[in-house]
DNA sequence: GAGCACTGC
């Protein structure tokens, strides 16, 4: 099975390493996880880890009598591994071999081997606390830590000590930092699995840089002029500095053309960014033409998401946009740092996948020692509400007691908690409140559950859909450098003078208007996203699916909107600001100081009070999406922020639901 | 009068 099983990078890798090196250990792989509650696999890129090990522990017999389950972090990797495993097995994805992603299931009730996000496991485990399905439990990718896969290994170790010898759980990691893993299951041992990457040589630069996008800018004509042929990846932290660089390799290598230096080959500078429309992106799988060098221009979705054919130097400065969550003011920046080691590592191993090659970090090897060996895990990095009404509905009672990897800082477990109880979700002991037990049926952050079920009571729930589903989705407004003003133009129709939840409301109106056969015509003429539109069609439906399911009233208000900004209240009260004299406003809740973002249709209309989603700190602090409130419906929605909190009551939203 | 990395349910 093995020989002919592996379509991954190359055939000179088959000579170079005979077969899998995770088939020579098979055995010894299947008598630890037989022995053990739980396996630590440390595993590099290629080590056929992720297709081959589910498929041994199918045939041990092992999962008999349940099935398996697969995480990955990633939609796509789940789709394509269990794709690819349905091929080895010769079976029909979607029967023996599935995968469960958001809005594609294709597996059914003989699926052996299910590969699944790591949201979806966790979405199963919120319905059906013991997992009972499965037998065996596989956490891939685990050391990306995302929140999902932190929340499932404490909800993994929980089970296995009441579902004693009838859970088995492999952790898979690519990383050395297994002795953590190992230490927080108790795990006997930690098994090292050899990849098949081509050796990459480090090149460090001797001096620090002023602008690491110059120094980008140089380390690729240098390796263009100097270096054999082979593309180069090139990281940068944004679509500004990726344009830019786009404009001026063409300019300064066309300069070195000039100058004499005939014979060389034409660098062909290709964007890859996740806003990036798919056609745009498709690019980068392109061969370059005869005679041409690719230069591959990508931030961070190159290190995991995408992986570019043909890339044999990689150009590191060493830099990534990061965002990071305050909660202390409960706001996010965005935020260019140092990457981690670990990144480093994955960077330049992004040069070793078809070859040996090259990596030129643009920093002194003293800077990259001095790095930190991981980034924060995501736990540490986000607002907790979402995990925490998760953990009560999980029959956690004291989520601070959680049994967490990283513990993230108490602080940010208070503020989720307080937030939770001011929405209504918890009541004063603690508890769920059926507010909160329909809350976390929903998937989306709190406060727009809350902006759901308060808008069922408030005779809008329709609205609040289409609303909560496009603030679940990428942003819809395209606006391209030198193209602002007719973008202006293109939106203008829709503005309205009530903010953005409206804007974008009357925006997806007119997108559902539209034909389906000229939807995509439609959002290009109106510098709109059409995958956008067309994701939040996909959410607005399963929301709906939901809301009906807890037989939750539909209604539309029509054209009146004051009820759809009383429920967008009911959610944000905490983001509620008044206007001061000299044109900024004052958070309700914490007296911060904070200005409509540019980019809001409020920006310079000064309404006197309002709320809004998102606190961004760049040089100030912004409000982004931001909608107009009435002042005097402060006080009844949301008591226990704006009256006296010795003698708040409980919202009267949540008195229907207790 | 600013600027949005990347996932996921």
């Amino acid at each position: 099975m093995l020989g002919r099983t592996d379509d991954r990078p190359t055939q000179a890798l088959a000579d170079h390493a005979g077969c899998l090196p995770i088939a020579e250990v098979r055995d010894e792989l299947l008598r630890l996880i037989k022995m053990h509650d739980t396996t630590i696999l440390v595993g590099e890129t290629g080590s056929g880890k992720s297709t081959q090990l589910p498929q041994f522990i199918l045939q041990s017999g092992m999962a008999r009598g349940g099935c398996i389950a697969v995480t990955q972090p990633r939609r796509v990797a789940a789709i394509s591994v269990a794709g690819r495993v349905a091929q080895e097995m010769h079976v029909t994805l979607g029967v023996q071999v599935g995968y469960s992603v958001r809005f594609d299931d294709t597996s059914c009730a003989r699926t052996r081997i299910r590969y699944l996000t790591d949201g979806m496991l966790v979405r199963e485990a919120l319905a059906d606390g013991d997992l009972k399905r499965y037998k065996v439990i596989i956490l891939d990718e685990a050391h990306e830590r995302t929140l999902s896969t932190d929340i499932l290994f404490g909800i993994v170790k929980r089970l296995q000590a009441c579902r004693r010898q009838d859970l088995k759980v492999v952790v898979m990691s690519a990383t050395l930092d297994a002795a953590k893993f190992a230490d927080f299951f108790g795990a006997g041992r930690v098994l090292h699995l050899l990849g098949r990457q081509y050796p990459v040589e480090l090149l460090y630069l001797p001096e620090p840089v002023d602008s690491y996008v110059d120094a980008v800018l140089k380390a690729v004509l240098q390796i263009h002029a100097h270096q054999p042929p082979g593309d180069i990846l090139a990281f940068l932290t944004g679509q500004e500095e990726i344009e830019a660089l786009q404009r001026l390799i063409p300019e300064r290598a066309g300069h070195m053309h000039a100058s004499g230096d005939s014979g060389q080959a034409t660098l062909v500078p290709v964007p890859i960014f996740a806003a990036l429309p798919p056609e745009q992106q498709a690019k980068v799988f392109e061969a370059a033409p005869p005679g041409c060098r690719k230069v591959i221009l990508a931030t961070n979705i190159a290190e995991t998401s995408i992986t570019v054919p043909g890339v044999r130097y990689v150009v590191d400065p060493g830099f990534v946009k990061a965002r990071s969550y305050s909660a202390r003011t409960g706001g996010d920046s965005l935020q260019v740092v140092p990457v981690s080691k670990a990144q480093a590592r994955q960077r330049s191993g992004r040069a070793g996948r078809e070859g040996p090659g090259k990596a030129f970090r643009l920093y002194k090897e003293e800077t990259f020692q001095a790095l930190p060996a991981a980034s924060a895990p995501e736990i540490q990095r986000v607002s907790l509400a979402l995990l925490m009404l998760q953990l009560k509905q999980l029959g956690i009672e004291q989520p601070q007691d959680f049994d967490f990897m990283d513990r993230p800082s108490t602080s940010a477990m208070l503020r989720a908690l307080e937030l939770l109880l001011a929405l209504g979700a918890l009541g004063a002991e603690g508890a769920l409140t059926p507010l909160g037990r329909h809350m976390v049926r929903l998937p989306v952050e709190p406060v727009f559950a809350k902006v759901l079920l308060a808008g069922a009571q408030l005779g809008c729930s329709q609205e609040a859909l289409s609303v909560v589903a496009l603030s679940s989705t990428d942003p819809i407004y395209i606006a391209n450098r030198g193209m602002q003003d007719s973008a202006a133009q293109a939106w203008k129709p829709f503005m309205s003078a009530l903010g953005d939840h409206i804007t974008k409301l009357n925006i997806y109106s007119s997108f559902l208007e539209v034909r389906k056969a000229d939807r995509r015509r439609w959002c290009t003429e109106h510098h709109l996203n059409f995958r956008s539109l067309k994701k939040a069609v996909d959410i607005r439906a399963q929301l709906a699916e939901h809301l009906k399911q807890l037989k939750v009233p539909m209604a539309s208000c029509g054209s009146d909107m004051a009820p759809l900004r009383q429920a967008l209240l009911s959610g944000l009260f905490i983001n509620a600001a008044v206007l001061l004299p000299d044109n900024t406003y004052r958070l309700q809740a914490s007296s911060q100081k904070v200005m409509i973002h540019p980019s809001s249709v409020l920006h310079g209309r000064k309404p006197p009070c309002i709320i809004f989603e998102e606190l961004l700190r760049t040089t100030r602090s912004y409000a982004r999406n931001v909608t107009v409130i009435e002042a005097s419906w402060l006080p009844e929605t949301a008591p226990m922020y704006f009256c006296s909190k010795s003698t708040a009551t409980a919202a009267p939203l949540r008195e229907g639901w207790q």
